[in-house]
This record gives C-alpha cells, sequence and structure tokens, in this order.
DNA sequence: TTCTCAAAAGAGACCGGTCTCTTATTGCGT
DNA sequence: ACGCAATAAGAGACCGGTCTCTTTTGAGAA
C-alpha cells in the first residue's frame, strides 16, 4: 500500500503554542483545561488556536489519561428492538456523563463475542457493557474485569460473575404471562426462543446456556406442569434465530397433529413471524391460536387483534446500568449490585379460550 | 478526583520484549505483524506473549500510525428503523472490511450534528458517514473533507458538496406514491414528516433544508397539481418530530371539517402513530382514509390492512454507502459518486376510493 | 581464508497529548 | 530594602506503539 501524501498534517499544541509565542505546556494547560495559566497568555492561546483550527487528538489524549471516555457495548442483535431500545437507554445515560458509546454485536455467538469484546479491550474503553450470550464460557468476561476495567451486564445475570448486573425477574414474569394462557383454559403451549442448543431439540434446562431464557422456560413449564399439563417441554421450541429458522419453526409446529393452542415468544420479532406465519395458514388469533409475546414492541398494539405482551422495561434497563457503570467509573467502590427491574404484562386481545378443534 | 491506585499496568511490547530477551523493535516487529524477523525468534516472542498475556494497546497504534480503523457515523435517529437497519448495512460492510463503527446521533438537531462531528473527528475516525440534517450550515462537513478524512452522504444529498453520497430518488418516488392516491381518486391528500421549519407551517419548499424531504414534498406537490388539486400545499404537515408531536398533528388534521381523504407518511414511526389516531377516532383504513407511507417496516405487512408502502433499499442504502467510504480509505482517488439505488412501491391493502363523505 | 552482501536484530526518534519538576516573576510582610 | 511564599511559565519525561536507520550476523563466492 502506498504511503498516502502527507495531507494536512493536523494542527497540534505544538503549533498552537508556537504561534502563541509560548511553551508547549502552556498551551497544552490552556487547551486541555488544567493547571493554572494567567488571563492574558490564556486569551493568546485561545486566539492562537482559533486562528490555526485547533483541533485536540483524544486518541493522544486518552493515551496518557489512560482513559478514553467511551463504554463499550455488546449486544447480542442491534437489530433487535429490545436491544435498540437498550442501547438507546445506554447512550442517553452515557451522553448525559460526558461519555461516548462504542457498539459491537455478537450475533449470540461466543466467539464473535469473545472478539469483540478484545476488540473493545484494545481500544481501551474505560467500561464494558455486555449482554452475555453463554453462561459456560465467561473467561474473557474474567479478563475484562482482572484488566481493572468495570464491567456490567445487561438483561443476563452471571451467577459465577459478581458485578453490576440489571436484569428483570425472568422466571416470575414466565410465570404470570404462562398462568394467563393456563388460566384461559390452555393445555397445549408452546415456547419459542431464539437460543439454540446441541441437536436442536429442548431435553432439560441444563441445555440453555442464556440466564434469561433458561429462567423463562423454567418459569414457564412450573406453571404448566402446576396446571397439570402433561410434558409440557415437548412444546419448547429452539432455534428461532432468524426470521427464516422462525418461520420454519413456526411452520412445523402448527402443521402438526398435535399443535398448540397457544404460543408464548421470547421475542417480538419471533412473534411478528409467527403472527404471519398464523395468517398465512389461515388461523385466527385468538380463536384457534392464542399469543402473548415478550417484549412490548410498536407494531404489537396495532395489529388485529392486539397482541398481549410481557412489557420489559427496555429503556430503564438500559439506562440502569449504563449509570451503575458510570457510577464505577467516576471512582465509586462499593460491592456489585444487582438490580431486578419490576416488570408487567400488558393484556389485549390475543389471549382467548382453546379452540376445542378435534385431533 | 483521587488518581486511581496503579491497577495492573498492562503488558507492554516492552515487557514482551524483556521476557523473550529480545529488544523492543523486534518484538514489536513480532506483535504487530511487519517487517522480518526470524522463526525462531518469532516464537520465543509469540510464546512470551501468550504466557504474560499481552493485549495490544490500539489506542497506541492509531496514534503512530494515523489509522484508527474506526469509521463514524452520524444519524438522525437510531431508534428509527430505517437508520437502524442502515446502520446495519453501515456495520456489516465495515466488519467485512475489517473497520469498526462508532455512532452518534443528532436528533436531527444542527448542533448536536456538529458536536457528534467535532468528536469524532477528535477521536480520529479514518472516515465519516453522515445524514446531513441541513443543507444550510454545512461548514463543518467542509471541515471534515478539508482536513482529509474521507466523507461520503447517506439518504440525503448536498448539491454544494462533492463528496460521495448514495441516496434514492426520493422526488421520483413520491410522485409514484402520490400518482396511486390521485389515481384512486383522492383529492385531498396529505403528507406529514417530522422535518420542521420556522413557524412550524409550510409555505414553500424553500423551507424544507432535509434534501430528501423536500424532494419528496416537491414530487408530492408536483403529481397533487398535475392531477387539478387546488393548493396542495394546505395539506402539508411538518413537525412529527416525536410520537406526541406525530398524535397532535395527526389530531389535527383528522378533526378539522376538511379532513384529508388520504395520507402520505414521510417514514414508518410517523406512520404508525397516525395509524393509530385513525384507529382511535374509530375511522376505518382505507374506507375512510387511504394511507401510504415511506420505509417498508415490519409491522406493515401485519396490520389490517396490511400498509401500502414505498419499500426504500435501506440496508444497500447503508451497505452501499460504507463501501464506497471504505474503498476510499483504502487508497482509491476517482471523483466523486453520486449513487441513486432504485426504489419500488408494495401495493398492498392500505388504499381505496375516497370515501364520499359530505363536509 | 577472506570478502561481500543480504538478512536479522537493535537503538532510538516520533506521534500528540499530559504531567511532574524546575525556574522565573510577582506581591507582601516586616 | 530584603526575604519568602505564592503564582506563572518552561523543560522535558512519559504513554505504547511504529518505523527509520544502524549494527551485527552468517552464508556463499572468490
Amino acid at each position: 500500500m502506498k504511503r498516502t501524501a502527507p495531507k494536512t498534517r493536523s494542527i497540534t499544541v505544538s503549533d498552537v503554542a508556537r504561534a502563541a509565542n509560548v511553551s508547549k505546556a502552556t498551551a497544552a494547560r490552556v487547551l486541555g483545561g488544567y493547571g493554572v495559566v494567567s488571563d492574558t497568555i490564556r486569551a493568546d492561546v485561545m486566539a492562537a488556536a482559533k486562528t490555526l483550527d485547533y483541533r485536540p487528538n483524544e486518541l493522544a489524549r486518552s493515551m496518557t489519561t489512560g482513559r478514553s471516555g467511551i463504554i463499550g457495548v455488546v449486544v447480542g442483535d442491534i437489530e433487535n428492538p429490545f436491544f435498540s431500545l437498550a442501547v438507546r437507554g445506554i447512550s442517553d445515560a452515557a451522553r448525559a456523563a460526558g461519555f461516548n458509546v462504542i457498539l459491537a454485536n455478537s450475533g449470540e455467538r461466543i466467539e464473535m463475542e469473545k472478539a469483540a469484546v478484545r476488540l473493545l479491550i484494545g481500544k481501551r474503553v474505560d467500561g464494558l457493557i455486555v449482554t452475555p450470550s453463554e453462561s459456560r464460557d465467561i473467561s474473557h468476561l474474567r479478563d475484562i474485569h482482572r484488566s481493572g476495567r468495570p464491567l456490567a451486564l445487561l438483561d443476563r445475570a452471571l451467577p459465577d460473575l459478581d458485578v453490576d448486573t440489571v436484569t428483570v425477574d425472568d422466571r416470575c414474569i414466565a410465570m404470570q404471562a404462562t398462568r394467563i394462557l393456563a388460566d384461559a383454559g390452555h393445555r397445549n403451549i408452546a415456547y419459542v426462543t431464539a437460543v439454540d442448543a446441541e441437536g436442536h431439540e429442548y431435553r432439560d434446562l441444563g441445555q440453555i446456556y442464556t440466564s434469561s431464557v433458561r429462567e423463562r422456560i423454567d418459569g414457564f413449564l412450573t406453571v404448566c406442569r402446576d396446571a397439570g399439563i402433561d410434558r409440557p417441554e415437548r412444546y419448547v421450541r429452539l432455534g428461532a434465530t432468524s426470521p427464516d429458522q422462525t418461520r420454519r419453526v413456526a411452520d412445523k409446529l402448527l402443521s402438526g397433529p398435535d399443535r398448540p393452542t397457544a404460543i408464548l415468544a421470547s421475542d417480538s420479532l419471533i412473534a411478528l413471524e409467527i403472527f404471519r406465519v398464523i395468517r398465512q395458514r389461515g388461523l385466527r388469533v385468538p380463536e384457534d391460536i392464542s399469543l402473548i409475546t415478550f417484549h412490548d414492541a410498536d407494531w404489537t398494539s396495532v395489529t388485529t387483534p392486539p397482541i398481549t405482551v410481557v412489557d420489559q422495561p427496555v429503556y430503564a434497563l438500559g439506562k440502569s446500568v449504563a449509570e451503575l457503570l458510570i457510577r464505577r467509573l467516576k471512582g465509586e467502590t462499593r460491592p456489585p449490585e444487582r438490580l431486578i427491574l419490576p416488570t408487567a404484562i400488558i393484556e389485549r386481545g390475543s389471549v382467548g379460550p382453546p379452540s376445542n378443534r378435534k385431533p
């Protein structure tokens, strides 16, 4: 690669110092806003900086100070409205405190998550917020912690990692949602999640390494069993990782002879695709299939019928975790906090009694 | 602020060099992957790096090389699905080429846009992608260009700024959309946009400084006039900047005695809110009001009726602009390109003949 | 065996800031 | 008028890499 031409080498403190006839140190004091300088000199330096159009090099600044003013965020999938809203919460809190955010996608894949963490540490971010995609391999998260950079966990807890964590009570809220369906009379309830496992078939909770989803499935199964439902786990479906995959899962689920009469979707992207498949097959909500989804995505209130949802405080989730992290960045030392934000269910029109279709 | 304890000072090339009994320069050659080193020494250094758990400091690296491997992106509103999808396109292209993305929101406000640009330049990003919120004040964009960093424009062109630009033909596609409504018999067609202007009331195109929206309104008005509609500009509505504002605009629009029989919404967030207001007022789509919106957001296909949309190639828009920028970052020099991506209309069920309600 | 020359390793400047330490200037009390 | 401290400015090291230039090494040719 040919070295690019000298370009317009950018203006440095030394340039400004020379123009203002002061030492580099003095110019730096003015431009960096530290130390103590007389008003006359300050004015001179400022004037020189202005005419030269000086722009500080944050890179150099970060290198000496050791802090970059950047918070690294690693989420599963930015396109998922859940994450974009959470990221918005993080960004707002960060901006308010004078921090910037650099965002990385893990695609819910552990190798990509590790790569993202490595990259962000390389960029010397001041702290990290991660939604860990797996609870098995967390060596890279321990590394962050060990490197002295604060880490905070979003939406998913890691029992083995004692750091600031903000989640919702997934088990409890899944129980409530399931109970709504059970109370409506449903006995064949499906749970569809994006999380995948070896063999792509659900066998037991031990397969699920995403804490939020494990808790949800746990809650779901508990209520099902309490309601006297036989082997509820046969309706747990994994691997709805993309619209196409979700479509495949939903098609299979709805075409079998023992198709469920109700579905609980683990996120709004999944619910949207399931809703499409239901429509496409000429089925009706809630007459033929009842539907509840996690995340109060905007579209859920404009469908006919509108969808009953688990309304997680997504924005607050992001905002809180960022605030926790920032407090630590500002030097606060206290034992790690595990915040659990309250969650509610918004009942709309997508739940009804089960269809009494003969098999 | 108390200086934080020494922490675990991170491992540097010098540390590795010492451990491997070689000079700093040699260790740097191995770890930086440049220059020429013998295999035995390379192995030694690698081993030392491994045991010490060396992580390169990208900041220091960037400072000497002058390139950071980061592309700065400034968009109007990350929460708007239009932008999140475009950003996804940018991120994918960037990752494929080994670049990272740092994202900033302008909130469509020129001062914030300037601040964001200043910040990103300070962070020494290699190049910038901006959706300029105004065509009046572009001094900060000229600055970028002048500083030798490539700039590319997304979704909005700036006639005065000759840089790589990727847009769609907004005027043309707005004409097509309007024609669909006019052909259906509508004579009272409203155009609702988030862009605001002094006085919040539309008078003429000269008020509108967002190129895409100006072109759309231009196309809209042209077709209206061609169809013999009298003073179509009285139905142009500005300032739908938030759900609340949109709701206010829509309420006012739909409550007057001469309410329009069709609405063209400038983005999917606006359309969603308008759709809600229509429903809330007991009106039906398309019997009472026809509706077309820009951006094929996911929800538009699951409403009853599904919404007719202008399907901009949003992901491709982001991907293309990033690719253009990256080619330039890799040293390609050629006259700036202005790419205009093809756009189509997806006709669904939200357009019908006008209601023949007596005023 | 000696000489040549390319390959491999080392020394140290540099990037653009911050920051400590030193030096020069000023005001003030006595 | 003198000493003293406080204040303002300067000198230069440093952060952790890259990279140029110099020195050392060793293989092959004469």
